[in-house]
DNA sequence: ATGAAAGCGCTAACAG
DNA sequence: CTGTTAGCGCTTTCAT
């Protein structure tokens, strides 16, 4: 069983070898651009088909083709936001015929351009960023102006002229507002929020809650970082107020802090006290109680910048199909209000 | 404000020509090949520093230069155990200088040479497949032999030779021993495993399960999928038995959902019924009750696996510290057996 | 509609 | 120790 010197694998030349053509003309059919005839293409076509070719990309890019592989920036690919976003840009890509590349960025660095452009395959790679918060923005900024790339943002900023076409995002303030509301039909007289780091000053989500608030009292929002963990520990003394009935939490990792912190103090969720998050993560429904949460559609959010992308690379690529709005999914863990004292 | 019109980014020639040397000698100094004086070094790297060079990963690929890029091959990263091991390997592959791809592996295709080829960036990339399932071990399967990758995999089959040493691996069994065995001390008289598929037929998790049980009789195992929702379904008729007091789940999204139903149906935990998983998932330290499981270090294995490549594409690479062994963790989910009928 | 030539940025031989 | 010469596989031009 003698190994076989793994025969390198066909080249183009090979191909147009056995068609009985030019590279050149095998280049035309595999990229389908420039007039060939149907009968050249043919020939083309059952070369490449029997000796199994598969284009180098390295070479193409090389070259100066049209680039045909993404990288994206993306900091904890841990967290179900960024996770999900990531996996709707991979299979939108990988559907497109392109090369995915990955690369986390480090909450501490500064991002500089020499750092960002270091990261990809090619100085002219194409790159989609998911920027929920602040490294990703700071990627983002860090993209020389005219580079090709799309992203994912937490939300545009008032500041600038109208957002690029490639920045996609979902409706935060909206989602965070309905909660809100809701929660405040149900008769709790405020609303306390239990925030992730925002990318910026201003979160749309404690936006949309704020607003939802009216001319109520704003309670401070609390910081909770990104964990369950964190949010665990940022919400002990909110869960130990009995004036505190209702939390909406920015993610449901930080909802499920929050339902642990009640529980130990006693405080019956939604009885006592109602919780909320955002993201409908896959356990959310199976939480006991089941979690009342924003579902946020992260994956079809990855779907469109990786479409605004490719419409970047090719004016003619299809239109990306819009993603889902965000949709309020009322389960167990939010209730009426009860007062804490009974004669109250 | 006139847009400069994006000066090419410095190539190899730019450096020498700074430096006055030839191009060799900068690719020399850039890959620490072959000797290079120590004074032309200081002015090479000057030069470097100067122009921002940044070296062309598709350029050096072409050219045949040492592997400097790794593509993931892994299934749904959405899941834990796929999450945490990528993000183990990106973390190594990036700290190395390696630029990392992911793809993702369709469970539906069959995973052929030619399809899995074609997912790298160049016909001899380097590969990292995450083998945990079925279309994991399909495509490890797939790559032609010679060709330089590592794997994450479920279990050595025993069938094989000495596994390759580019191959890693957690010690299922001996972490679902223990597991089953601690429950068995819980005065259990015997303990029900929900089970995640497995990429092969023989799961190890199973097999440790079912050593533990030794002369017990031994329960036919539940297939339950990979999410809470399947596991919740999977789980009902499991959780309405009495005589089921103590379940091992292949995960700890599994074991979310049998607290679910075990909830639903009115079943207590851990006072009527002892769950316990396999992971610790950030989420799971904070479930109510919190659950018992025993921790897997998949981003330690990642990082191994990449070490594992790493060797192969340069033998004097430092080695990999090893990863950290099962540990089991007892919370509040698992308890002593209390027996369903108390005339018993 | 097709072919020929040049070169992308780099590394592997070789020379010196 | 350093420079020179060939390509890697592909996509531009530009011819035909």
């Amino acid at each position: 069983m003698s190994e076989t010197p793994a025969p390198r694998a066909a080249s183009i030349w090979d191909v147009a070898k056995v068609a009985g053509v030019s590279h050149q003309t095998v280049s035309r059919v595999v990229n389908n651009r420039g007039r060939v005839s149907a009968e050249t293409r043919v020939k083309v076509m059952a070369a490449i088909e029997e000796l199994g070719y598969r284009p180098n990309r390295a070479a193409a890019a090389l070259a100066g083709g049209r680039p045909r592989s993404v990288t994206v920036l993306t900091s904890d690919t841990s967290l179900y936001g960024a996770a999900a976003t990531l996996k709707g840009i991979e299979e939108a890509a990988r559907n497109a015929g392109y090369n995915v590349g990955i690369s986390v960025l480090d909450p501490d660095a500064a991002q500089t351009e020499h750092d960002v452009l270091g990261r990809l395959a090619t100085p002219e790679e194409a790159v989609i960023v998911i920027a929920f918060d602040a490294p990703g923005v700071r990627a983002l900024k860090a993209l020389p102006a005219g580079h090709p790339s799309a992203a994912a943002i937490e939300y545009p900023g008032a500041s600038d002229d109208p957002p690029p076409a490639s920045h996609v995002w979902l409706d935060d303030r909206a989602a965070a507002y309905r909660a809100t509301r809701y929660l405040l039909d149900l008769g709790h007289h405020t609303v306390h929020y239990l925030a992730i780091p925002s990318s910026s000053g201003t979160s749309q989500r404690a936006k949309g809650w704020q607003d939802a608030l009216e001319d109520r009292a704003v309670p401070a929002p609390t910081d909770a970082g990104w964990s369950p963990r964190s949010a665990y520990l940022a919400a002990r003394p909110l869960v130990a107020d009995p004036d505190v009935t209702a939390i909406l939490c920015g993610n449901d990792d930080l909802a499920l802090g929050v339902l642990r912190a009640a529980h130990e103090r006693g405080r019956s969720v939604p009885g006592d006290l109602s919780v909320a998050g955002f993201d409908d993560a896959p356990a959310s429904a199976f939480l006991h109680p089941s979690l009342t949460t924003v579902r946020l559609d992260f994956e079809g959010l990855g779907k469109g910048a990786f479409g605004q992308l490719q419409r970047i690379l090719e004016p003619d690529a299809p239109l990306t199909p819009p993603w889902a709005e965000p949709e309020l999914l009322v389960r167990e863990s939010t209730g009426p209000r009860r007062p804490a004292h009974p004669r109250e």
